[in-house]
DNA sequence: CGTTCCCTTGAAATATTTCAATTATAGTGG
DNA sequence: CCACTATAATTGAAATATTTCAAGGGAACG
């Protein structure tokens, strides 16, 4: 069962002769291009009249599993607006721990946590295969400067991170690890479903560990998190592939109930033992 | 009780000579007004040659400890520039509890985080007397549209943010209690000495609770750690009154080691008894 | 000088991590 | 295609860390 079909998209969109790349390191470019109307909407930016259409084409990286797209320390020359697949961004501490900041898939914007410093402060490693536009960070000021709706558009987007970064702080800070993960499971849900895939269905593409570290807890209690939550039946879980059954519920969730305890409305009859 | 004014809000933010006042929310607008190069030198952007320089001078806001320089959900018209006195950033969970997101002081820029909604998604609470200069935003984009530079410190600033609040996060979600407590010492100790005050001794505005409230932890938690803090002799705790006696220490702490355990290298003999 | 809010401290109740053992799953090369 | 190896995931039980509940002492404010 659960035959979970989710982002089985794609593969290559389109097929590329094929780059020689060191295994783990080389970045493949390759000779695809996006206009600058395309990379608008994939920014959701949706461009007024007044815009000017520049005849602009921006180059594209594509990642393999595993590969960066850029690494901590690098001057920061780009910023990277994901067309397909899904990345880690991550940090590391003094130990050279890595510690997941962020998950990034389609629409999101990588690289601005740089800027003040003019030089990358995390990494961004692709966790399955990807496609980025690079946008040169000098050329897209000079677009946001003949284009004052990009420039708040930029403005918006830095804005949205900070709030999404509290977000996640609060989540940190106030809830308990299960509530954690069901949230993390909400928000992927809302996200996919923002892109026009299944909310109630898919599969994650990072591993126990990674959502721990993303989590502030151990890959053990993410895992008996997933559990739990299945067991109380707000979701489905087989290995990575997930199946949403009560988004609001895990949205909203705090605690889940101990296990012995009748479940609240209309009690089910049991889950038995333990 | 809970009076909750809500969204009495507020007159208009601008140029009344002196606003009636109700205790606890209006704001006292005051007449001093600040020069756009002050305004620069506040935000710690030093201007080059290429600047020109603007005849602009910008409202303060005065506020008296427990007063709101903007509410959730108003619309964003300003931005704030602290000039003098400290404040807390706060949020609201589903039940209304409230969350401190950030502690501001000198330079720091407020408001920020309701660019991409167009409308404030936190509070600002003084947690002193405070003195604001207050940037409508249309006026900033303006201005920054006839300079690049300024526009390029807003873009840092934006991303410093950013990067704050992922320091932040990785605090949360690594480091025990006691750490966090510890790291957030050192935190405000290295932002005193960057604005010219003492590092080694200062006193804390905030309550054990609203320290807490930004670590994700209890205020007995808090509170516990400042006293262990103290008995290892990386700090001094009365009260609000810190005096910080091993900067480096702090910053690094992991964990407070165990009273009754001898200390890993040279076994020191003893520090006694509890 | 009383009232209110703030801070400290202890002890019991909980939540989470750690350690350890087992079972899947995926990737690799015969 | 299968076996093989490395990585990932689940689960239990003991060790720890943190929260909660409770009570008492201080400081601040009118």
């Amino acid at each position: 069962m659960l035959t979970v079909p989710a982002t089985t998209m794609n593969q290559t969109l389109f097929n590329l002769p094929f780059s020689t790349e060191t295994p783990e390191e080389a970045h493949a470019v390759r000779q695809s291009t996006t206009s600058y109307a395309e990379l608008l909407s994939l920014l959701q930016f949706h461009a007024t009249p007044s815009t000017r259409v520049e005849p602009i084409r921006f180059q594209h990286l594509r990642l393999r599993r595993g590969q960066r797209a850029y690494r901590i320390g690098h001057q920061l020359e780009s910023l990277f607006v994901v067309r397909f697949g899904s990345l880690k961004v991550i940090s590391r501490d003094d130990a050279g721990e890595e510690k997941v900041q962020a998950f990034a898939m389609k629409g999101d914007l990588l690289g601005a946590d740089g800027i003040h410093q003019q030089a990358h402060v995390s990494e961004a490693v692709a966790l399955s295969d990807c496609d980025l536009v690079v946008v040169p960070f000098r050329r897209f000021r000079e677009l946001s400067r003949s284009s004052p709706e990009l420039e708040l558009a930029m403005y918006g987007f830095l804005s949205r991170e900070i709030c999404r970064e509290r977000k996640i702080s609060g989540m940190l800070s106030r809830l308990g690890a299960e509530a954690r993960v069901a949230r993390f499971l909400a928000q992927v849900a809302v996200r996919h479903a923002a892109l026009g895939f299944s909310e109630k269905s898919f599969e994650l593409r990072m591993t126990r560990q990674e959502i721990g570290s993303y989590l502030g807890t151990t890959l053990e209690t993410v895992s008996r998190a997933l559990t739990g939550l299945d067991r109380i039946g707000l979701i489905r879980v087989d290995n990575r592939n997930i199946i949403i059954l009560d988004l609001p519920a895990l949205a909203k969730l705090r605690r889940i109930p101990p296990s012995k305890c009748p479940l609240p409305p209309t009690a089910g009859q049991n889950d038995a033992a333990r």
